[in-house]
DNA sequence: GACCGTTGTGAACGTACAATCACAACGGAG
DNA sequence: CTCCGTTGTGATTGTACGTTCACAACGGTC
């Protein structure tokens, strides 16, 4: 039965995804290998059959992480054909992200995952470019329908939906949910599109 | 002489000076009371003589910061007398933070403190409800002024200010300070400040 | 000059954790 | 059935670190 016998690969990405709640969840500095190994019904020395070390598993925990950011944009482009409705519900998928297993933005915007090997580091960069590309390239359909005002840098506006994240994730954390990220965020994205649309809502 | 023979609470200040100094260049996560009692000079057990514990001495950490932000909004407020002025060196002062000593903001933003004894966690809390209530006092000044748009949420247009602030110093990190955080501060800068002010400057 | 509280020292302990290794169980290939 | 590669186990080691404690040095007070 396939559901016993677990492909090899799939063993690491079941480790992977395990280590990756904890993260979620608890944060780094509470992800040990024995911790993980519980979450898998495995003995912490088990781990090893599946990943060399610890850092290879944060790696790998960086790349899922990834992929789910990245599906998280492509899920946003195929739920509207407006892009700033696409940009809106990226915003509001991450935020979801964070209140549901809190899961995502910890490990890439975590301060937590920058001390460590320049490796690591440079994969959580790759990481953050490609989400801020996958973000930036809706931002630039946008300037192409003539939605978003043509002067304005992209990059900067990606920068400035993770500026409505990021902070709003933390305090959300801080307080324990009492902080409503929710309204927060859609308070941030109101205002910022105001600036940022071609047909400013209170322009005039 | 009184520079050899100094006060206790000047000891503990030294401590903390240090600890915040390690923080700030190199993370919570490697902040251990050996690496403070070598930059006072000091064996590790002796840092007992000043704190409790490392947890106490995290909190005094916290308070340090505490006081260096509220430092900087009021000398931001003594630069000038146009609240908008204020607000914007505000934001530029604590990029300077993340630029030279790296210091403040991996402290009170950083996903890592959150991972800790609820007490240090509701310090953290208040020093971040400080740091919010007096930025908040500057927008509401300028919201007195007619310079900002009255049916603008103090704390939102707060909060979007350190977002301009946290995934910059992060991805200043991350790139080993490639990435121009003055530059790109000053453009979300601007571009929040368009939306928020009352004579929006590209307004009509 | 004796007494005592404060500050600093070095040794020691406990713990958490990553990592290694020898060994067992298992399952497919020959 | 036998051989062997893969996966899991339990014991063990090494290390980093927080914390404790008995003891020494120092300086002011009576």
């Amino acid at each position: 039965m396939a559901d016993e016998k677990l492909d090899t690969q799939i063993r690491r990405e079941q480790i992977a995804e395990a280590a990756m709640s904890i993260v979620a969840s608890h944060g780094l500095r509470r992800l040990s290998l024995a911790a993980v190994a519980r979450r898998v019904g495995l003995v912490p020395s088990g781990i090893y059959r599946h990943f060399k070390n610890k850092e290879e598993l944060l790696v790998a925990v960086v790349d899922r992480v990834e992929e789910r950011l990245l599906a998280n944009v492509e899920a946003a482009r195929q739920e509207s054909d407006d892009p700033l409705e696409q940009l809106r519900s990226v915003v509001m998928r991450h935020v979801r992200f964070i209140r549901e297993g809190r899961a995502v933005p910890r490990i890439i915007f975590a301060d937590d995952v920058h001390e460590s090997s320049a490796k690591r580091r440079q994969r959580v960069l790759k990481t953050f470019n490609h989400y801020a590309t996958a973000v930036g390239d809706i931002v630039r359909a946008a300037q192409a329908q003539g939605r978003i005002r043509q002067d304005f840098d992209p990059q900067t506006l990606v920068m400035m939906l993770f500026g409505i994240i990021v902070p709003a994730g933390i305090l959300w954390h801080l307080t324990d949910g009492r902080f409503d990220v929710t309204h927060y965020a859609e308070q941030a994205w109101q205002l910022i599109l105001a600036a940022a649309a071609s047909d400013g809502t209170r322009t005039k």
